[in-house]
DNA sequence: TATTGTTATACTCTATAACTATA
DNA sequence: TATAGTTATAGAGTATAACAATA
């Protein structure tokens, strides 16, 4: 059972899984911190990057979104990206107060790489059983609706 | 299936868990981001007292482990905790170098309602069936080795 | 020599408010 | 009136380097 729980009494089960959920994923945070001081980026940067699909131009509006922060933070970010010729701003066509982020050529290359190294499964899941490791992408197709 | 892999062939069920659990915690973070806000905390504030569990004195070293970051970041975060009287530096008995930290009452009273907030599993997860809730619960308590 | 924590520095992120140009 | 993005500002986080105290 999950140690320190805040009352004394046993969670349930989907109060545990979320624990340890969260417990995997700070596991994991070195080494995400790991892959983005390799391309010298800030984790913003980097989900900024890993945000923006390939051949699919995104406002600037979803970014702030992503990131939970304010539009504001996102032009710096933005300048940042754009500056290292990662990204490029594009006018919406059907809105002029819109601006659309695009990747560069080599955008789209450090994101393959970034993406590469972060989604590659931790230590913890690959040591799991094959049919545990499918249990698990199942549970979380139906927890996420795909 | 999930979108955009980064090949072209299907991901293994082990990285394709990985990627819907990391889409599951971003769905999260507007609520972490709100239960802080509402304390007035920032974000590694808030991992901060998380850190620190009630009677634990913990080494600032350790906490700079946790935050995936230098030793000099956790005297400045440390510092403005301290500043609203939510933790204590107290001198370690053992190693004269070492500043243990310690939850002051307040510091206690708003890490346990920081907690309840943040622990409370997400809807994807309380919307399971029990089956699958304790199915996850398992596979992580097998995942994390408890 | 190595480690813990601090200070100093420069840069980045963040929220807020005020602004523009659109809608 | 409302929205997308920018600018300005102040506060906070971050990495790096240098330092004092201790091991």
């Amino acid at each position: 059972m999950v140690r320190s729980m805040a009352s004394t009494q046993s969670p349930s089960a989907a109060t545990e899984a979320w624990i340890l959920m969260g417990r995997l994923m700070q596991c994991e945070k070195r080494r995400v911190h790991a892959a983005a001081a390799e391309f010298e980026l800030s984790m913003p940067q980097v989900w900024a990057l890993r945000h923006l699909e390939p051949g699919e131009p995104a406002p600037m509006r979803g970014l702030a979104e992503r990131l939970v922060c304010d539009n504001s933070n996102v032009t710096g970010i933005v300048d940042r990206l754009e500056a290292r010729g990662l990204v490029a701003r594009t006018p919406a066509a059907h809105d002029r107060r819109v601006k659309h982020l695009v990747l560069t050529e080599k955008g789209e290359q450090v994101r393959q790489e970034l993406c590469r190294r972060i989604d590659a499964p931790p230590e913890a899941l690959e040591q799991l059983s094959a049919e545990d490791q499918e249990r698990l992408r199942d549970i979380f197709r139906r927890a996420c609706g795909c």
